[in-house]
DNA sequence: ACGTCGATATTCACATTCGAAGCACTTCTG
DNA sequence: CAGAAGTGCTTCGAATGTGAATATCGACGT
């Protein structure tokens, strides 16, 4: 795959491309297992188990609002609505009016949706271990994560998008 | 996020979960915004400027196979068979009978196919370039496809699952 | 106090994807 | 060559995710 050519000025040199094909590609077959394997293993999705593991493992009361859960884990509020739905149904998460301010909804995890969890960890930790790290020395997993959290954060402070600002086009012509 | 404490032989250590999340959520947030940025300015999904991508840059024919382009592009076969229907309709590509095999449909780009690749090149890349690169020095972009590409080709060889090999297990009791 | 604006969550219609089942053709085997 | 097994693609049903529209509530200025 080459974007060659016609774009002189705005190409991606070959490393780029590589990097770029690369990075896109493992995450999206490394997603593709631990899905598979987390369906197999503990009737889990990928975003199930984010929210499992952002409620029962990093939150001391085990609980977090809709909206903070929802930038984490899915890209759409509705999303999480839909996946809080399913999660209560299954009995592995609680939903509650927040106290503080009554248009927040406080989700919770229930002592079957940790059971779940400590059941998924274990597999998920092997898939992940077997797939991305055998190939990776030590030295090799700093580097990696050296080098994409500073991205991560580019991403994450730049604006979602809207106006595309092309230089100095003094007025954009309709 | 910490998958810390009762799994000690089977965690991993805090390098690898920062590698692990680091991976997993600067894919996630490059593909949405590229998502976003094709559908606005060229109304194409990643998928479908993947599939343009591949027939128009990389097949001197400007033709594929279904299940050439199914593997690379998409996780299953029914999936390309709906996306070839979606691209032909918008007059993209076209499908025609395998000439070796009666069986086999080609995927073949069109001329419109092309344009609207070619109006998709450039914004996309640029988006690629601002969100993944501008944090990256030259030798970094060097070291990240260096480091991925092995795991990518360590990933592909892997059997996608079925018998989890557990360790010694004589004869599995069904 | 009132009205406006922004934030929170849900509902709805729609698009995309997958897996299983089915069809048509090819290849292997006897 | 005939039957069996395998391939390539499509159809179908179900699951998931998104954005737009909606309803409710909080914050703030007048």
């Amino acid at each position: 795959m080459t974007f060659a050519e016609p774009y002189s000025e705005l190409d991606l040199d070959d490393a780029q491309l590589r990097a770029y094909f690369a990075l896109m590609d493992v995450a999206a077959l490394l997603r593709h297992r631990v899905e598979q394997q987390l369906r197999e293993a503990s009737d889990l999705t990928y975003v199930q188990f984010k929210v499992l593991a952002r409620l029962g493992l990093d939150s001391p009361t085990g609980s977090l609002r809709m909206t903070e859960l929802a930038d984490e884990v899915v890209y759409s509020r509705s999303g999480l609505t839909y996946q809080a739905g399913q999660m209560e149904k299954a009995g592995l998460v609680e939903r509650s009016p927040s106290p503080d301010d009554d248009r927040g909804v406080i989700v919770t995890i229930t002592e079957a949706g940790r059971a779940r969890l400590a059941k998924a960890v274990p597999g998920h930790i092997e898939v992940v271990r077997e797939l991305l790290f055998t190939t990776l020395t030590g030295a090799d997993v700093g580097a990696l994560g050296a080098l994409l959290e500073p991205v991560l954060d580019h991403m994450r402070a730049s604006p979602p998008r809207s106006a595309t600002p092309r230089r100095k086009s003094s007025a954009p012509q309709a």
